[in-house]
RNA sequence: GCGGAGAUGCCGGAGUGGUCAAACGGGACAGGCUUAGGACCUGUUAGCUUAGUGCUUACGCAGGUUCGAACCCUGCUCUCCGCACCA
């Protein structure tokens, strides 16, 4: 077995030393592969190898393809999580010390990392020697940190926001989050104890005025459309309602809505009053979008606890109607609470929606349906009451009678009035957690409204009509990321794009802000064509400091005159003018591959920031996208013990091993499988390549024969079946043409000659092998490449072009039908019971059977009934003699679809069988004899069809 | 709930109207080589079968279209992924 690693560090020093991934521009046509950068709060482990493998084979694909190829290699250090983990580090979180020890940090090195900062120099630095470690051919000048603490880059992301501010893409305004009240911070899903994917839910408060009264009863709602069937009011009738001093009026609200409001309003509500509930039940108020006023009536099932504590009915829900006619035929209740017999026995349900396939009468249907006899059926009812919402919801069209609203569907409905309720001061909005949320402080969490929040206004629809342009433009690998791309741009709304705390650029123009991170890593690739002069200042003479709006504007947009970029920053004309030169030539990006789960969201918002920024010569050319990576099937998890760093894989296996079991773990937008008993495969496939070199690299035979040429076929379809996969960027696939089927062609070569191969045959495989592997196995194939006196790096030969013409398909037609006889014989010797045969005989199918069967397939093209294709045929004098045969089988072949296909011809069978002979003869020991059927008597020559022979054994 | 992907033999995973009992890899089994093991080589790996190119049962479940379906259509069941201010 190879030392994997040995040969890998023997070559990683060579191209070291001969800066053989140096970047320079020149006149080839360029590749610019944008590799997305890992997030530096650990390792890289391997998920990220099997991301990142797929960019290095691409790119060395690229490469060997005749490309001038950009690739460098970013660390991406802004955002929360890696405050998040320096802080808690800094209170002495056990699991967060051990996750740090677990990747190799001593004890004593751990206090360092209480320091954010710490996190951006030291991981960074391991992972450039990981990505070196496995080979990865980039050029480290160009290398950069996405961070505030990097100069050059923290300028150009201020340069971004001014540009799209400008534009008129970043905008403040108002924005709902879940809200820590004891710590006052905001909480992610991640930080929570309870409650992870729970999210504000907007409700609007429709205002109803008490007459003659100055008080208002707010009832929220998540159904405004019903406000146009509004019928009455309900009120908790066991509660003390609170009055709160609003904005000038004066609500009537539940206890706790007093700090929703709060929170909502960002003040805290002065209470003036209250009001019990028996004082409201059986007057009258006044709510919006309807000219009559309504009545207020006591109900069990409201808890004034709950949203704002007041409910408006519009007698649809089939909740509310059971409880009206629990109501409306209780004497008790209404002398109780004093309310007007007439009045509560007329009200019922307005109908204003149509949901096709039920009647006027949504609640009786939807109770009848459900089977709801009683108000005492609870879970019944609630589930009525859901299906009811979701007919609704989905199918509902307002009705004619609904004025300016009439043919809306119910969710436009629902948008336009709570516009307009709020344009006339009708209404607020509201929101509620959908589920109860408890942060890691133990506290309740609630919903604040943030009004100086930062956005980037994603829900522009010009913005989005030509973000989807690019889409359409775009190549995806697969193709079917595309339609979910296009999904993703039109549900993207506006997108707070600051946070108060963090890593990351201060907002320019107003410095309380952060830029978060997913917004400021969407145009790092336009960055990366110049980074190898920014990130090496004192190399080209560029003063960080001095980089400003001005010089992006040159560089990117080609804005301005370079005389005055000049005078700002103090560069020398060449070199601006050499920047932007690159970036011409360099842009846009070609490639740029990542997990799925970056679909949503970075990858969707490179594309907006592209299409807002940049002329269309400069929008990005093609995604890949793949899925997430297992192990041996399962879900890699610390827990479960199958996660492994990078480092822990290459150190153990070599980094070629790791490299290939990785592009073999699969391909496309599924989940891959790692499998580990691959690496040890792999190790064995290359190993036995190795040594098959040292064996036959410049020997063989000058003689032709018939399996050289068969041969040199086969590695000329596997080339073309590799080049096709590499080009959609499907390397398991490749992988399978490339290296498994040539190794299995080469298996059965070596056979079929008895270990005398051709040494044209083997020159060309040999060479075909290590070009077609040295993208996914470099260092190896270095080495061969070396062994058999390959001229330079193999890195930087060209891969290799399959040659049609010598590709001959009757010739593996020819070598099927062999090994399909060679099975057949077996079948027979096992059914025949023999163990040692003395003779075989293959007798090769009579030469009219040939045109027998090209005609049948003529004539079952047009016909598929057997009777009419035996007709057809027997038209033909030729077959009259063969008559009984035909009449027999024909109509049984084509009755069942199993009709031979012609694919070789008599003589071709003959010829290919009888070169085989000798090949035959030792597997079975035994003479071995070929004979036409035209020329035998035998019975069992008579069982010949073309493309089968008819075996004989004694 | 919304959107997307998927369900194939012992396992992973190709295949997307006839040439499919189904590539390739792995596992298992048998034989060869070997002192033995590993590695390597050869074969077997749904069942039946009169000496084979045949039959039966099979590609989540149930129907349908078709001369013909793993592949197309309809319904169902189940699995995975994402749903935001978080990388």
């Amino acid at each position: 077995m190879l030392d994997f690693n040995a040969i890998a560090d023997k070559w990683q020093k060579k191209w070291e030393k001969e800066k053989a991934f140096a970047v320079e521009v020149n006149s080839k046509p360029k590749f610019y592969e944008a590799i997305v950068y890992p997030y530096m709060n650990g390792l890289l482990h391997l998920g990220h190898l099997f991301t990142y493998t797929t960019s290095e084979v691409m790119l060395r694909y690229k490469r060997m393809r005749g490309f001038n190829v950009l690739a460098k290699f970013g660390f991406h250090c802004t955002g929360t999580p890696i405050v998040a983990a320096a802080k808690r580090v800094a209170e002495g979180e056990p699991t967060q010390i051990e996750t740090l020890k677990k990747m190799g940090i001593l004890a004593s090195e751990i206090p360092k990392f209480k320091d954010p900062e710490y996190w951006c120099s030291y991981f960074p630095e391991e992972t450039l020697k990981d990505v070196k470690a496995l080979g990865f051919s980039i050029d480290e000048r160009y290398s950069f940190k996405t961070t505030s603490l990097n100069p050059p880059y923290d300028a150009m992301i201020r340069w971004q926001f001014n540009t799209l501010k400008e534009k008129g893409y970043v905008k403040q305004g108002e924005h709902p989050v879940v809200w820590d009240p004891k710590e006052n911070v905001p909480v992610g899903d991640h930080d929570r104890i309870e409650g992870e994917g729970e999210t504000p839910k907007d409700f609007i408060w429709p205002k109803f005025r008490l007459q003659d009264s100055d008080l208002i009863l707010m009832a929220g709602t998540t159904r405004p459309d019903a406000l146009l069937g509004q019928t009455n009011l309900w009120v908790d009738p066991d509660a003390m309602y609170k009055i709160v001093h609003v904005k000038g009026e004066k609500w009537v609200v539940g206890d706790a809505a007093i700090q929703k409001i709060e929170f909502h309003l960002g003040f805290k509500p002065e209470v003036v009053g209250e009001i019990a509930s028996t004082e409201l039940i059986g007057k009258w108020v006044q709510g919006p979008l309807v000219d009559y006023p309504l009545y207020i009536v006591p109900a069990w099932f409201i808890d004034a606890n709950v949203g704002s504590g007041i409910v408006y009915s519009a007698l649809e829900d089939p909740v509310d109607l059971i409880e009206i006619r629990k109501i409306q035929s209780d004497k008790k209740i209404i002398e109780k609470y004093g309310l007007d017999e007439a009045v509560v026995a007329k009200l019922k349900p307005i109908p204003i929606i149509d949901v096709s396939g039920m009647g006027e009468d949504l609640g009786d249907e939807i109770a009848r349906e459900f089977g709801i006899t009683s108000s005492e059926q609870k879970a019944k009812i609630e589930k009525a009451k859901s299906e009811l919402n979701k007919r609704v919801f989905r199918k509902g069209v307002m009705k004619e009678s609904t004025g300016r609203y009439a043919g809306m569907s119910v969710p436009d409905a629902q948008e336009a009035i709570k516009e307009e309720l709020i344009k006339n001061g009708d209404g607020v909005m509201f929101y509620e957690l959908t589920g109860k949320v408890v942060s890691r402080s133990l506290a309740e969490c609630v919903v604040k409204i943030v009004d100086d929040q930062w956005f980037i206004e994603y829900n522009d629809p010009d913005w989005k009509k030509k973000t989807h342009e690019c889409l359409d433009d775009m190549k995806m690998h697969p193709e079917v990321v595309r339609k979910q791309f296009h999904y993703v741009v039109d549900w993207l709304n506006h997108w707070a794009c600051t946070r108060e705390f963090g890593l990351g650029t201060q907002l320019p123009w107003d410095d309380k802000w952060v830029i978060e991170s997913l917004s400021d890593s969407t145009f790092q690739m336009a960055y990366g064509t110049i980074s190898k002069y920014l990130q090496n200042p004192t190399e080209y003479g560029i003063s960080s400091d001095k980089l400003d709006d001005g010089f992006f504007d040159y560089v990117f947009l080609g804005k301005g005159k370079v005389e005055d970029v000049v005078a700002s920053t103090g560069i020398s004309k060449k070199m601006v003018d050499t920047m932007r030169g690159d970036f011409e030539y360099w842009y846009p990006f070609d490639f740029r591959n990542s997990a799925k789960d970056l679909l949503q969201n970075h990858l969707a918002f490179c594309v907006f920031n592209h299409t807002a920024i940049f002329p269309k010569k400069h929008w990005p050319k093609a995604y890949g996208l793949n899925g997430r990576i297992m192990v041996n099937n399962e879900k890699m998890s610390k827990s479960k013990g199958n996660f492994f760093t990078a480092r822990e894989l290459y150190s153990l296996h070599g980094p070629d091993i790791v490299r290939l079991t990785s592009a073999n773990a699969g391909e496309g937008i599924d989940d891959a499988n790692y499998d580990m008993q691959f690496l040890e495969t792999a190790k064995r496939r290359l190993s036995d390549i190795d040594l098959f070199i040292e064996e036959y690299h410049g020997k063989g035979r000058k003689s032709k024969k018939y399996i050289d040429e068969w041969f040199i076929s086969v590695v000329h379809q596997c080339i073309k079946q590799a080049t096709h996969s590499m080009e959609n960027v499907l390397f398991k696939s490749a992988i399978q043409h490339g290296f498994l089927d040539m190794q299995r062609h080469l298996k059965w070569y070596m056979n079929r000659t008895h270990d005398d191969p051709s040494r044209e045959a083997i020159d060309l495989y040999i060479i075909s092998q290590l070009l077609t592997l040295a993208p996914f196995v470099p260092h190896f194939a270095e080495e061969c490449w070396e062994k058999i006196g390959g001229e330079g790096f193999i890195s930087h030969g060209s891969w290799p072009i399959a040659d049609d013409k010598k590709i001959k398909e009757s010739m593996h037609v020819g070598e099927e039908l062999l090994r399909d006889t060679l099975a057949d014989i077996r079948a027979v010797l096992k059914l025949a019971k023999i163990e040692k045969p003395t003779a075989i005989s293959l007798f090769v199918s009579a030469s009219w059977r040939y045109s027998l069967f090209k005609d049948v397939a003529v004539l079952f093209e047009k016909d598929q009934n057997p009777k009419s294709v035996l007709d057809g045929i027997m038209r033909n004098p030729v077959y009259k003699k063969q008559g009984p045969w035909i009449s027999k089988n024909v109509p049984r072949m084509v009755g069942s679809r199993k009709i031979p296909s012609v694919a070789l011809s008599q003589k071709e069978e003959m010829n290919m069988l009888a070169e085989a002979t000798h090949f035959i003869k030792e597997i079975f020991g035994c003479d071995v004899s070929i004979v036409s059927a035209d020329k035998s008597d035998e019975h069992k020559a008579s069982y010949a069809l073309p493309g089968k022979p008819a075996i004989l054994v004694a």
